[in-house]
DNA sequence: AAGTCGGGGGA
DNA sequence: TCCCCAGACTT
């Protein structure tokens, strides 16, 4: 396959744009291959603004893949606590302990060795070892896949298989062999700043004379996605149970949204239910059953909380109990006051906000 | 190849 | 509303 550009003009020209226009960032013109894998997880999927703040807490608790390696998955969580993609935690957990385990404490250089890490897949890889080491990785994420659509004029879908060939090779061919960080770190931030998805002021841009879309008037066409992810609807119907200024609280620890971190105990049904249906359920049985009083002191409004291909309708009962059975004595019991202590979700975060602080 | 995994922000 | 964001992993 052959493009009929000069793909070394392009990459001068996308790096002259950077020098003048790039954002001053805490995880930019620095070499520490640790600090810059922690920016480039939180930054998967995560917008710049959105990172930011958690970026800087996080290396402060833990400056050094060792600190990282001997802390607890939970504490990570819950400095990871409403950011998302919670997986991105805990593979960062479990990466940092292959690199104590399998790499003697010094993260890898070699940009294979670099892709054995837990969530470190091809994008992240190139990106650190291109920006650490200046080696001539070439990165795609969906600034690049934005910015070499439009620029050839490229019609593959970006999330097919061939799609993804296609544009790894030509980000390959068109990267700078002699200043490969500088060029991978110039064409995310002309995606992330110039050619962005929505209405890019093509008549600014340094490259709008060699833009195959611009030429052809399909700039807002690409880049082409043919998947639709499809929303299902899940129903939580959640517990706040208070007894004695303490409640309880559980760990999510199956293969599902949230794993690993913790909710009040929950009724999922194929809907919000009453109290009356809630009561009738086997789960509600068990978890009150033996319980000389329970009282149902109040329902929160409905919630509806959106994550990327689910659909959350929840509700929390406020159930105060007299005392203890079997079932609850399982659970994790906290006074209401410190559960800020636990990784919750971002629906948790949001019902406890205006009801217990 | 398709499905799963969060949350926020902008148009 | 809809789409996108410095993607990776599982099936």
């Amino acid at each position: 396959m052959s493009y009929n550009r000069n793909l070394i003009d392009i990459s001068d020209t996308l790096s002259a744009w950077y020098l003048a226009n790039k954002r001053e960032l805490p995880w930019r013109d620095i070499s520490d291959p640790y600090l810059i894998w922690i920016s480039e997880i939180i930054l998967q999927q995560t917008r710049v603004n959105q990172g930011m703040s958690y970026y800087l807490r996080f290396i402060e608790r833990f400056p050094t893949v060792a600190d990282l390696a001997c802390s607890e998955e939970d504490e990570v969580l819950k400095y990871w606590q409403g950011l998302g993609y919670y997986s991105r935690a805990r593979n960062l957990h479990k990466a940092a302990r292959q690199v104590m385990t399998d790499f003697e404490g010094v993260f890898p250089i070699e940009h294979a060795d670099v892709l054995k890490l837990a969530g470190i897949g091809d994008y992240t890889a190139a990106a650190i070892c291109s920006f650490a080491y200046d080696q001539p990785f070439a990165v795609v994420d969906g600034n690049v896949y934005r910015v070499l659509s439009r620029l050839f004029g490229i019609e593959t879908p970006i999330d097919s298989g061939i799609g993804k060939k296609e544009f790894a090779s030509l980000a390959q061919e068109l990267i700078s062999r002699s200043h490969p960080g500088i060029h991978n770190q110039s064409i995310m931030e002309f995606g992330a700043l110039q050619c962005v998805p929505v209405s890019p002021d093509c008549l600014s841009c340094p490259l709008q004379p060699n833009c195959r879309a611009y030429e052809l008037n399909s700039v807002d066409k690409l880049p082409i996605k043919s998947k639709k992810t499809k929303v299902s609807n899940r129903f939580f119907n959640y517990f706040f149970i208070e007894l004695g200024g303490q409640t309880y609280l559980q760990k999510r620890v199956g293969k599902d949204v949230w794993q690993n971190l913790f909710e009040f105990p929950l009724v999922e049904a194929d809907q919000l239910l009453t109290v009356e249906e809630l009561m009738e359920t086997d789960d509600f049985k068990k978890l009150f059953s033996r319980i000389g009083e329970v009282g149902i002191v109040k329902i929160s409004n409905p919630m509806k909380h959106v994550l990327s291909h689910r659909v959350i309708y929840a509700q929390f009962v406020t159930v105060k109990i007299s005392d203890e059975n079997a079932i609850l004595s399982e659970r994790i019991k906290t006074p209401i006051s410190e559960i800020d202590q636990f990784a919750v979700s971002r629906l948790m975060e949001l019902f406890l906000e205006d009801s217990v602080y």
